[in-house]
This record gives structure tokens, C-alpha cells and sequence, in this order.
DNA sequence: CTGCAATAGTTGCAGATACAATGATAGCAC
DNA sequence: GTGCTATCATTGTATCTGCAACTATTGCAG
């Protein structure tokens, strides 16, 4: 895609010259597997990035704004209101932090019941996406996003 | 499929049950992917999103919503507000359709010099994506994408 | 022709995301 | 202890996204 004119005849090998806009299809299938996770997980009252939210506090206990935006790879401003919707829903709090300028972020016993209820209704969208997209496949993908991520989170930070 | 190739490794053979969220780990890398392409689409004014809308427009000529829409991969109401985004900077105009009811796209004259400007920062962003990735990666990517939309498209269109 | 279902697009609402700017502290040099 | 700088969080602004509801047309059955 993104060609001005289309004219590439033949398909060459898929090999190290990659065709096409990762962008746009990286867009394109998330947007494709955004809506399965969130199809199922709707019947629990939870986006798919909620129920990500609140799987990272479960998992990390009382955390820090700056380190839960590392955990998700947020922007610290995204977090900001990611954390006030689950934040209004009951499901985290948040308090004062040791350091007068940071905060604590703290999942709750409704966000405990929350993501155990939501829990069963991801299950059902991974194999979904599983059965469809093939398991195999997926686990390809994963295998190439955990490399591929910890090359860019690399670069990234050799840029600092 | 990248079969034809010469055979560089024994995939160490991926487990076929797949661990952790996919809607997570993809909403993560395009959350990386994204910020490289808009890094330096940002020198010509565009979003990597308005870079794929005008992309698509200046590939296929003069297009209805709903069908531009479905090339995108988007929702109507989304691609909507989209256009109106480019068509107000001047890049596309929406012209009645032969139908009532539907409407007509084209990219503009502003709208093809940009996207031809746009081009350039794209290209360096897709070498920076390969070089921080890996070229192999991002390919053995692409084709994963590729094989695996299928099968979703699929899918959701049998469900119809 | 009338009424109703189907189709195309838009709007309302909610949320996700980032960059830039701002506020509020904290740390440190002197 | 005063002032500069670094750190952490939030707010302002803009965009992207989808679902549900609504509007405007069209097509068609009766």
C-alpha cells in the first residue's frame, strides 16, 4: 500500500526488504483484535486496556504512576486518565506516595472481583483469536513482538 | 508463507498454546511503531494515519466512504471524522455521489503534494523500524499480518 | 401511491493516546 | 537558606477509535 502507483508485478520474496507500511497494518490488525478482547470482555463492563490496567496493578502490587506507565509502555499523561476511569469505577485508589510529588496506585477488592470475573471473558477472546487468526500463528507473533520490543525499547533508550 | 527461502534457522518450533494477552502485546509495539512514524511525519504536518487516508485516496482515485472505509480497515463513523480532518486542511474534497444518499472522496492537488512530501519522512521511518526491529523481523511480520488478517477477515465475514 | 425495510452517512458518547505546557516537590550547589 | 535544576504528576489540546442512535434516501411489497 502507500504506493502512488501499484505497479509491483510480481510479489518478491518476502525476504529482508519488507513491502508495505508496518503502521498502517499493525493499525489494521489491532483494530481487528481490539474488537474481539472487547466484544467479550463487554460482558464484564471492561475495555480491553482496562482489563490490562488492572492486571499489571494485580500483578505489581501498590505501584508508582511512573512505573505502572513503564509496565503498560504508557505516556505518563495516558496513565493519568486511564487510572481516574478505574479509578471512578472503584476498582483502584489512589493515595499519597513516600515522596511528596509521586502517588501510589493500588487496585481494590471490587478491581480484585472485577478482573477475576473479566479474567474468564478474555480467556474466551484469546481462544477465539487463537482458533481464527491459528495458534500457531500467534505464538509466532508473540515470539516476534517480545524480540522486536526489547530491540526498540533498546534503541530507546540509547537515545536518552 | 516464507518457505521459498533459503533456510536460515530451525525455528526453535513455537508452542502452539500461545502465552499472554495479544491484544496487549500489539497494542504495545504500535504504541512504539507509532511513535517513530509520527517522529518524522511530524516534519510534514501529517499523522501516520492521515499519511495512510491520503495513500489510500491517491491509489484509488475518487471513492465512496463506506467503501474507502472498508479498504482501511475502519468503521464508517470513524473514517467520517477522519476525512474531515484532511478535507478541512484542504488535502481532499467530498462531493455528492451518484446515490442521494452517498458521497464522493478525492484527494486534491494539496492533497497529492503532500502525500508525496509526507513520502520521504515515511521512508526514513520505515528504515529507522527496520533497523531498531530487524529487517527480517518486521518481514516475517508483515507476513504474519498478512496470512493472519486474512483468516480474521475471514472469519468475520462468515459471521454476517 | 403508501408503508416499511435496507442502505449510507453523521452525531452523541465514551475512551485511548501523545506532546507540550504547567504545577508541585525535591535535591543540590554555594 | 536561596536559587537553579531535575523529577513526578496533571492539564490543555488534538487525534483516533468504536458502538449505538439518528437522519436521509432508496427500494420494494402490496
Amino acid at each position: 500500500m502507500h504506493s502512488a502507483a501499484p505497479i509491483h508485478v510480481a510479489e518478491p520474496k518476502p525476504e529482508n526488504q519488507p513491502r508495505g507500511c508496518t503502521n498502517f497494518k499493525l493499525r489494521q490488525l489491532l483494530r481487528r483484535v481490539a474488537r474481539i478482547y472487547d466484544a467479550e470482555l463487554a460482558s464484564a463492563g471492561l475495555k480491553g486496556t482496562q482489563f490490562s490496567l488492572l492486571s499489571q496493578l494485580l500483578a505489581h502490587g501498590p505501584v508508582q504512576p511512573k512505573q505502572l506507565a513503564q509496565l503498560l509502555g504508557l505516556e505518563a499523561s495516558t496513565l493519568t486518565r486511564n487510572v481516574r476511569i478505574v479509578t471512578a469505577a472503584g476498582w483502584a485508589t489512589q493515595g499519597p506516595g513516600a515522596d511528596g510529588r509521586s502517588r501510589v496506585i493500588e487496585i481494590t477488592a471490587a478491581g480484585r472481583a472485577k478482573q477475576a470475573e473479566a479474567r474468564r471473558y478474555w480467556k474466551r477472546a484469546q481462544r477465539t483469536l487463537n482458533q481464527q487468526f491459528g495458534a500457531g500463528r500467534v505464538a509466532r507473533l508473540h515470539a516476534l513482538i517480545d524480540e522486536g520490543m526489547a530491540r526498540l525499547v533498546g534503541a530507546a533508550e540509547r537515545e536518552d
